[in-house]
DNA sequence: TAAGTAATTTACCTCTTGGTAAATTCACTC
DNA sequence: GAGTGAATTTACCAAGAGGTAAATTACTTA
């Protein structure tokens, strides 16, 4: 029995436990090329199986595609409510968002972009069965996002969509950072992220000493020109170069 | 000369016209698709042509990638380093950065995609051009974040890096939401860019009122230990699902 | 009007990829 | 030790994509 004649056959792994493997090396190659790009026979050797065994296991790309996206998606939504359910000062509601996000994804960080795959293919099943988990996200997010404008005062339907994707993709970067830096904790990355929120802050805060709040233009949506408080608009430069 | 017996021959179509009408299909497929998705049928029949021609134009597909993306990095490039020379107050840089790139991607604007793709062949000629613009925009864009992150009384390296990938990151999702809202001009989208920044601040800023800096966890990197305040850092909520 | 040339297509080739039918090997029983 | 069933592969197929050689049409000009 050292060397087997042939490759066919059984090699002993369980079937419940080979749809495992399956699933995970999947979600990974999901998550890293994005479903297009992505190659079942690139996941089947990941698994060091045959493409035909994918298929069988797990059915059409498509199918293989969902069975990844539905624990992915379960856990995060999981994660999010309860971080978004949790008593607390609601401006620290995001970095309670991020941290379970974080540890939701701690062991597979890349299946986030399986949920958040741009390459679908438009009207199938795996478009429908992600865009029903991200309905679901993103009515949270913007439940957060209209919060957070109200605290500051803006009423622009198209302001609380746009921050909403913003927030989105912000998450998106986030992590995709995250998974460049395997060190990292799901804690250290909330901590950082504190961080980073803070010099945001700074961005729109003006970091010019206290004391001086007549430049502030920003805060109030609608009509007011661009750059008006300077006195010119700073309009197009020179159009086009090519 | 109703109807020509054949299709073969020519249109009357000049070469360089022809020539930049593929250009922009291309540069609408590709910012759209990304490249692993993208057609070269699909970019033919936008133009009304033979893939044959597009092949004979503009040679092969990473070649016609490169002729796209050459003019939108030129251009982008452009605009931004105007946008950085700008004197004022440099707090409103990064607006002056959005304003100068939206203006350059104003007729185009799926263009940003094409620069910033995911999906190019590693090792190819793409790969290496993209990466060449997109270092000469990360350098601008780290000078932007490094300074930023140093008048925020931060040092972190890492914060530094991750602050520069959520700022290029940002930028592609104010984009990608323009292109849903073809309405918006490029001063629109600035000013809404402010608004959003403000709100932004007041994510961060805790509109808590001011007077209770205890349990500002965040602000300085390094060692400190994670959720260890709390005691348990919430691990995994049961884990999986399927 | 015949030649020359620019613009364009037809027909083909090859490689990759998703997908399937049929065989093969192994382990365990009766 | 022959049979049964699970695990797994071999051998294919069809579609689509990138790519090329050779033909075809039309406009211009001598």
């Amino acid at each position: 029995m050292a060397t087997p004649r042939s490759k066919a056959g059984t090699k002993g792994v369980p079937r419940h436990l080979r749809r495992q493997q399956m699933l995970e090396a999947a979600t990974e190659e999901f998550g890293g090329r994005g479903f297009a790009a992505a190659s079942l026979a690139a996941v089947a050797e990941r698994v060091g199986v045959t493409k035909t065994l994918l298929h069988q296991y797990l059915g059409t790309k498509e199918d293989l595609y969902v069975a990844c996206l539905t624990p992915v998606g379960d856990d995060l939504l999981d994660a999010i409510r309860t971080a978004m359910g949790e008593e607390g000062t609601t401006s620290r509601t995001p970095l309670r968002v991020l941290r379970g996000i974080f540890e939701a994804l701690e062991e597979r960080r890349e299946a986030w972009f399986v949920l958040y795959d741009r390459s679908l293919p438009p009207g199938g099943e795996a478009a429908r069965a992600a865009s029903i988990y991200r309905a679901a996200i993103d009515a949270l997010a913007a439940d957060g996002t209209t919060e957070l404008l109200r605290t500051a005062g803006s009423t622009d339907p198209l302001d609380a969509d746009a921050l909403r994707h913003v927030w989105t993709d912000l998450v998106g970067t986030l992590v995709r950072w995250w998974v460049k830096h395997p060190g990292e904790t799901p804690e250290a990355m909330t901590r950082r992220c504190a961080r980073l929120f803070a010099v945001a802050a700074a961005l729109a805060g003006d970091p010019v000493p206290p004391g001086r709040p007549e430049d502030r233009t920003a805060g109030r949506p609608g009509e007011q020109e661009a750059g008006g408080a300077e006195g010119r608009t700073t309009g197009t430069p020179e159009h086009r170069s090519g």
